[in-house]
DNA sequence: CCATCATGTTTCCACTGTAAACATAGTGAG
DNA sequence: CTCACTATGTTTACAGTGGAAACATGATGG
C-alpha cells in the first residue's frame, strides 16, 4: 500500500537522508534531473545516459529503479499531471470559483502548457496504461476539477458530453499552441475559452 | 516551380515509367512504403533502414531523396495533411455544405484521427517549419473550410476566435482520444462537435 | 563516344537502450 | 560481532540507430 508511494520530493534529492544506501534515493533525484531538463530548451531526446549523468551515477544505474526508459518516461509524464492539477485547483481557488473559475482552470490548463511545453507533451502524448482501477495517477485533481466545474456551469445539459466538450477544447487549444499551429496569445485563449466555459472576463 | 512537386502516386511506385533512374521514383516509393507502415499497427519507430528495406534499397539511400529523416517524416506529415483535407471536403459536400456540412468536417476530422492514428499524429506533432509564406503546405484545403465554415455558422461573431475554437474542440477530441484519455465513440463525438458547430443531426 | 551527374551501395562511426557479470554497502539472524 | 543476504551501483558488451564518406553505376547530353 504505502510503499509504492510517488510525489517526488524537489529537495535536489536530498543529500543523505532516510532511505540511502548508496546515493540517497536515487529516484527521485533522476526524476528531479528530467523535470529540470524538460523546463530548459534541450527536451526532445532527454536519453537515459545524458540523465544519468547529471544525477552523477552510471547508466544503468536506473534500472534498479525502473523496468525501462518507458517507466521512467511514465513517472515523469505523472509527476507532470499532478503538477497540472494543482496549477488548475489554484486558479479555480483564486477566482473563487463558480463560472470564473471554471474558465480560469481553462485557461491555466493551456498556460501550462505554453510554459512546460516538453512536459506537457510527455505527459499527454504517451498510451495510457490502462488504469487498474484504483492508484491514483495524478490526473486525479484535474478530472474532479472539470466535472465540478462541468457541474456548476451547465448544470442542465449531459454532464458528459459538456465536459469532454471543455477538455477537448483546451486540451486541441494547448496541443496547437505547442505545435505552432496557432501563436500563443493569452487574451486570444481567454476569449476561446470563454466562448464554452462562459463567465465574464 | 514545378520541380519541387509532391503530391505522391500510390501507384506502387511506377516500376517502369518517366523519370526513372536505377529504381523508378524511390522518393515516392519510399513515401508509399512509410504510408503502409504507418497504416498497419507497427507505426512505432518507423525506423528508416525498416523503411529502405521495405522499398527493396539499401539504407542510405534514401538520402538522395531526404537531407534526414526528419524531412522524410515531414513529407509523409504533408501528405497526412493532404488527405485530412481531401476526406473533409469530401464530407462537407456530401453534407450539402452550410451548419451541417461544418458539422460534418469536424466529425470527419476526429474519425480521420481515429482511424490514421498514426498518421495523424506524426502530421500534427510537429514542429511547423516555419511557413516561408507561399507554398502549398497540404493544410491549405482543412484551413480554408475551416474559415468558410466558421464564416457560415458563426456570421456575426469574431471570425478568428470562433474558428480557433472550432479547431481546437476537434483537434481536442482527436488527441484525447488517441492517447487513450477518452474512448472512440462516434455518437459522443457528433454530440460534442454539435455542442459548438450546431447544426442538425 | 565519352565526361558528367544523378542515383544507389559499402563501409564506417558515434550513439542509443539494455542485458550480464561483477562489486559494494547496508541489514538482520545467529 | 559475524556472516550470509539483498539492495544498490559499475563495467563491459551488444545489437540497433541515424548519418557521413568513399566508391560504383547507369543515364544523358555535347
Amino acid at each position: 500500500m504505502a510503499s509504492k508511494d510517488n510525489s517526488v520530493n524537489i529537495k535536489e534529492a536530498l543529500p543523505k537522508s532516510a532511505r540511502s544506501y548508496h546515493h540517497g534515493d536515487l529516484r527521485a533525484a533522476v526524476i528531479s534531473a528530467g523535470l529540470k531538463r524538460l523546463g530548459e530548451g534541450d527536451a526532445r531526446e532527454l536519453g537515459l545516459r545524458a540523465l544519468a549523468r547529471d544525477v552523477g551515477v552510471s547508466a544503468t544505474a536506473l534500472y534498479r529503479h525502473f523496468p525501462d526508459k518507458e517507466a521512467l518516461l511514465d513517472a515523469l509524464a505523472e509527476e507532470g499531471l499532478r503538477r497540472l492539477g494543482a496549477l488548475q485547483a489554484q486558479a479555480w481557488l483564486k477566482a473563487g470559483g463558480g463560472r470564473a473559475g471554471f474558465k480560469a482552470t481553462g485557461i491555466a490548463y493551456v498556460r501550462f502548457a505554453h510554459d512546460e511545453p516538453a512536459l506537457f507533451r510527455l505527459s499527454f502524448t504517451r498510451q495510457m496504461p490502462e488504469r487498474k482501477g484504483e492508484e491514483g495517477d495524478g490526473g486525479e485533481v484535474a478530472y474532479n476539477l472539470l466535472r465540478a466545474g462541468v457541474g456548476e456551469v451547465f448544470p442542465a445539459e449531459s454532464v458528459d458530453a459538456a465536459a469532454l466538450h471543455a477538455w477537448a477544447l483546451v486540451h486541441g487549444l494547448a496541443m496547437l499552441i505547442l505545435d505552432r499551429r496557432v501563436a500563443w496569445d493569452e487574451a486570444m485563449v481567454a476569449r476561446v475559452v470563454g466562448l464554452t466555459f462562459g463567465g465574464v472576463d
